[in-house]
DNA sequence: TATATTTGCATCGTGAACGATATAATTAAC
DNA sequence: GTTAATTATATCGTTCACGATGCAAATATA
């Protein structure tokens, strides 16, 4: 009864704390320019494809729509983007970046190694990082469908 | 340039999403319950040892005061828990379980283990985890001390 | 081509997280 | 023993997450 429910024993109690510490680390280096975690992930997202649809936005960050559309609302009234709804399907609100919301990508290049080499220690080196990629991965996929055919 | 930006090579962005997906995963069992995830590691906290004040259940969780008042506040309403000022120090609030409180732990028995077993995947296995609990406890270990030294 | 279903997005409510700030009790400094 | 600094907790405001629900556009079915 009493190891199972040992904080220390659980995973997710170290995913969260860790996601939670990552996150803070990012808020300085982001705050800078009045972004958040997640919208700076939401950036990733355009700076690698431009004009998405809210819903593809959405699936690349494994998050509901409503959570990602007042996000987006958010960062248009920041002038980062623009929501334009959809030419071939007016259902759709094609999410575009501006011109502002393009160059942050040069403000923050120094942004991935920084956060990076905060995280470097002894047992996450770029040797072992691949593998806890790896571990991660299989466990979001596990999840990913887990949580949907559980439905 | 791109390289760094892709969201594919984020290390932050696999463990949020980890974090989150888990927490989805206890979901249906914690709510069973009326308990959330976070409630939930309360309880774990308490279960190991109860009637603490405030701020050691904040410690322990590496969350702030203003996190987990609140969310002691819903747990008393719930009657899960009581808070009562403390005697030698009249500023601190010691938490104690309820009957209930502590009744929830048989009732909870079976979640270490199902979440658990949802989680097991080719690269995660008995073998490797604690693998991956070193690197996170070193990550989190890395960035508990970093953000307190960059204030 | 009507009707039913699905899809894409938005709105609402609740519960975290967390920075900033406030308040009261304790401890330290003088 | 006052006054100053610290500590423990709480309050407030903003931004996620996310379940539930609503609505309009598109697609499928009859």
């Amino acid at each position: 009864m009493e190891e199972k429910f040992r904080l220390d024993n659980q995973l997710c109690f170290r995913l969260y704390t860790a996601s939670r510490l990552i996150t803070q680390a990012y808020h300085p280096l982001l705050g800078e320019y009045g972004l958040t975690y997640p919208q700076y992930l939401v950036l990733l997202v355009l700076w690698e494809k431009d004009a998405q649809p809210v819903n593809d936005i959405a699936k690349r960050l494994l998050l509901e729509t409503n959570t990602v559309t007042p996000l987006l609302k958010r960062m248009e009234a920041e002038g980062i983007l623009t929501r334009t709804k959809g030419e071939k399907d007016a259902r759709q609100m094609i999410v575009k970046l501006t011109k502002k919301g393009r160059d942050l990508q040069n403000k923050l290049t120094d942004v991935p190694e920084s956060v990076g080499s905060a995280v470097l220690c002894e047992s996450v080196t770029p040797e072992t990082v691949p593998g806890l990629f790896k571990m991660l991965d299989d466990i979001i996929n596990q999840l990913k469908d887990n949580n949907k055919t559980t439905d």
